[in-house]
DNA sequence: TCACAACATTTGCAATTGCAACAGTTGCAT
DNA sequence: ATGCAACTGTTGCAATTGCAAATGTTGTGA
């Protein structure tokens, strides 16, 4: 038998298959709602974090300003969040969700919960544990 | 102390973190010699693999077809890789590497292999492992 | 206090990507 | 054989994304 390709077994290759496939999974889930994943993102941050500015979810999710711009401009077309005057500077925004976002929030949190549960279905609790304590370490230590 | 936010250590927030970085790395690297990581997993794939249609190369990926002909426009420009007549089929094309390909293997592998230490460095070899056999038992059995 | 660098956000434009339609080929059931 | 659905690959066009410049604001050091 023939030895397997490289690239198959390699740690890389399995986050970034991984990684795409949970991106399309939560993709169509949110679509839905009429959200992408990224909106989706700022929205829940947002919820949780209650107001921040623009700069502070970027900083967060090492995207770029504009993206933020344009995702929050959707966000606000929808009525989930709104931008207000920061009370301490006039250059930035401070953004914080709608009454609508936050009824909307437990049925996002629903699809983050079914989506993670597709995801280590395959695992048992022990080794679902020790492959989030692994990512966790990974994601802290890795030199890239 | 107050809790972390729920989504900082779901499992797929974590691999899509990584797979981001690990992303970034690699096209990064891949740019000194003029390739994309699509273009560049493409390349590895036929190298590795041999003669096979642009089919063939697109369900390995699960990438739209469109995306596999526009890459393969790039490689061939670039003298990686070529078209030929399909012996058995007309409408297929049959992609194979060029000797500037193969000259160039050895460095791409080696910027697999960089990435991947890169990532792992903060693991022990034990721990890698077991990280590694976890991810693959997750690539198989997830339920997306 | 004034010049200047850094910051927060937005936007015009170019590059990239995705969708859907197209052109040609093949297998298969009638 | 022939009509049709499925397949292989390409392309026009629209949507999305990224870069870089613009706009206005704030902090800081001479």
């Amino acid at each position: 038998m023939r030895a397997r390709l490289s690239r198959e077994n390699s740690m890389g290759w399995m986050i970034q298959r991984l990684a795409r496939r949970l991106d399309d999974a939560m993709n169509a889930r949110l679509a839905e709602h009429g959200l992408t994943l990224q909106q989706f993102a700022i929205l829940m941050t947002v919820i949780e974090h209650g107001r921040m500015t623009q700069a502070e979810i970027g900083r967060l999710f090492a995207m770029p300003a504009y993206a933020i711009s344009r995702a929050i401009d959707g966000l606000e077309a929808d009525g989930l969040l709104v931008r207000d005057a920061h009370p301490s500077s006039r250059r930035a925004h401070q953004i914080h969700a709608t009454e609508k976002a936050l009824d909307m929030a437990p049925a996002m949190f629903a699809i983050v919960k079914a989506v993670n549960a597709d995801l280590t279905q395959g695992l048992g609790d022990k080794e679902a544990g020790e492959l989030r304590r692994l990512l966790a370490t990974v994601v802290e230590t890795a030199a890239i």
